[in-house]
DNA sequence: GTTCATGCAAATCGTTTGCACAATG
DNA sequence: CATTGTGCAAACGATTTGCATGAAC
């Protein structure tokens, strides 16, 4: 008893799912949470942050930690570089192709089993900085 | 009045400082806690915190998020990447070169302005990869 | 009918803040 | 003495969890 539970259909967790991959702002989990309000009345924040988990354990979502005091979520699990603007705070995703090789170049350099590997780039997006000064 | 403050000295400061820039283990508040509690016998956490935000701000000290739920803290301000370990927690310097070009490739790619950027490698660390099954 | 999901509210945890008093310059 | 730093305790905000009820299979 207590094995890893199998995880049956929910209408909440789909919809979730569904937004995550239609949308690239990388949102919170209060923005899914006013989303889906208007089409589960009664929906709580406990039951997005536990579907939005269940996502990420089954690989279908990624967590976004943006040095910020909230997460951010990503439906896009494909390897990808991240740019975070330091002015408006949005995420976005930048066209630089991932480069794997450097998974073994910093095990050749070390003792270490390496996974993987995330890249973020911090600076002004575009409309922030054509709106500075 | 009340413009950006003019710091003075404070000894648990620059103890934090003095801290950080001896260990290469990537301290948490709570770490830098318990080590000064013996000198400071009723410090207290916000201190603490107050003296780490201040150190940052004026840039001496970088704030790792590390993908957990709570911060970590570096006194090594020199830009390099760093290597999570998925087992222990611990987060370790990496020899690779930073590669600074990134910056201008991005810009060339978008209409952003690149100031820098992190990398985080992922997985296993010398001590754990070796005690894997 | 057993297991998983939900809404609600309370709890948790890292961090921040208001306040009265101590230290700095 | 004007300003910043401290300890304390309370507040905060994002996330998690216990529980009774509802949905899935």
């Amino acid at each position: 008893m207590m094995g890893k539970p199998k995880y049956k259909r929910s209408r909440q967790r789909e919809r979730i799912l569904h937004l995550l991959r239609g949308t690239d702002i990388h949102p919170t989990a209060v923005w899914i949470y006013d989303q889906l309000k208007q089409e589960f009345q009664d929906l709580s924040m406990g039951t997005v942050y536990r579907n939005l988990n269940i996502l990420v354990e089954l690989g279908l979502v990624a967590k976004i930690a943006c040095g910020s005091t909230f997460d951010r979520f990503d439906g896009n699990v494909e390897p990808h570089y991240h740019f975070f603007c330091e002015k408006c705070g949005s995420v976005l995703d930048l066209p630089l192709e991932v480069d794997e090789s450097l998974n073994r170049k910093v095990e050749e350099l070390t003792n270490f089993m390496v996974r993987g590997h995330t890249m973020e780039f911090l600076g002004l997006c575009d409309k922030c900085s054509s709106r500075q000064q």
